[in-house]
DNA sequence: GGAAACCCTGTAGCCGCTACAGTGTCAAAC
DNA sequence: GTTTGACACTGTAGCGGCTACAGGGTTTCC
């Protein structure tokens, strides 16, 4: 299979794929005479494990750990239930960070309707007077 | 003022200052005799206005230009809601696929609680099955 | 035999910092 | 007067996860 059709099969880009082979998340595959990269079904196998992991939104690293447990099926997979509970704290955390931040945004947002001037642009006027320490509208007291 | 101390009033890295520096959102302060860069009140506010930008996650891009109107008091300041807009949508566009992504991997995590060998694990054979396509706990069909 | 589409390697860029290395300056303590 | 420590400077490299070249070779089709 070359690169390329790896590459539809699993909606990766090819640069993509070099780039995890490169890292050694992706095993080297054989090459043909030309040197071309010659994948197998389990290279596919692995390639969309990956992605579905990125889906999750992983590090690499981390899913180069799980790859690790799928390899070693005899070992304890204990870091793999703090793998995942890692993400979903790290996921949780920037949630509460977002949600503070489109409300921010949506008062910051209401201070300007039309379109003026600058210097009477409510926006504007909010993010400087911020910036002087006074309470803003995105960041009340 | 010494870097330092504009350091200290703003909370900002020493090293962040510099880099605002170089890319040019802090204008290039007075040096001193021994070369040491000399802040002015006028930087502080710049500063403080920068990271207000930088707290609602606006990219250093999109607060350069909120600097260009707040140099310019008499332009229009009708990008300036854009530029809000933008940032809002961002920060939806993220929020949303953070919602689905903690759901997703509270559904992973429900499939593995004790340790048992990897081979057995709910979590990374949820995880291979999805791999190979079929529907899994995280991406239901 | 020439164009298009594929392949290769290697390097640089994106973002917003952060962390050095290597050097210079200054103030206070001994 | 010298030593220590904290500060300053420049410049470069690293993080993550790609993405986008440049500069070359190969294959396929007309």
């Amino acid at each position: 299979m070359q690169i390329k059709e790896l590459a539809r099969a699993t909606g990766v880009d090819v640069e993509t794929i070099r780039y995890y082979g490169k890292l050694g998340l992706l095993p080297a595959p054989a090459r043909r005479e030309n040197g071309y990269r010659d994948y197998e079904a389990s290279h596919l196998e692995r390639l969309a494990f990956i992605r579905h992991c990125r889906a999750l939104d992983m590090p690499l690293a981390a899913v180069n750990r799980l790859l690790g447990f799928v390899d070693a099926p005899d070992q304890h997979c204990g870091d793999v239930n703090l793998l995942v509970d890692d993400q979903l704290a790290r996921v949780r955390a920037r949630l509460k960070s977002m949600r503070a931040l489109e409300k921010q945004l949506l008062q910051l947002r209401a201070r300007c309707a039309g379109t003026h001037a600058s210097q009477h642009c409510g926006i504007l006027n909010e993010l400087v007077a911020a910036a002087h320490g006074e309470s803003c509208a995105c960041h009340p007291a």
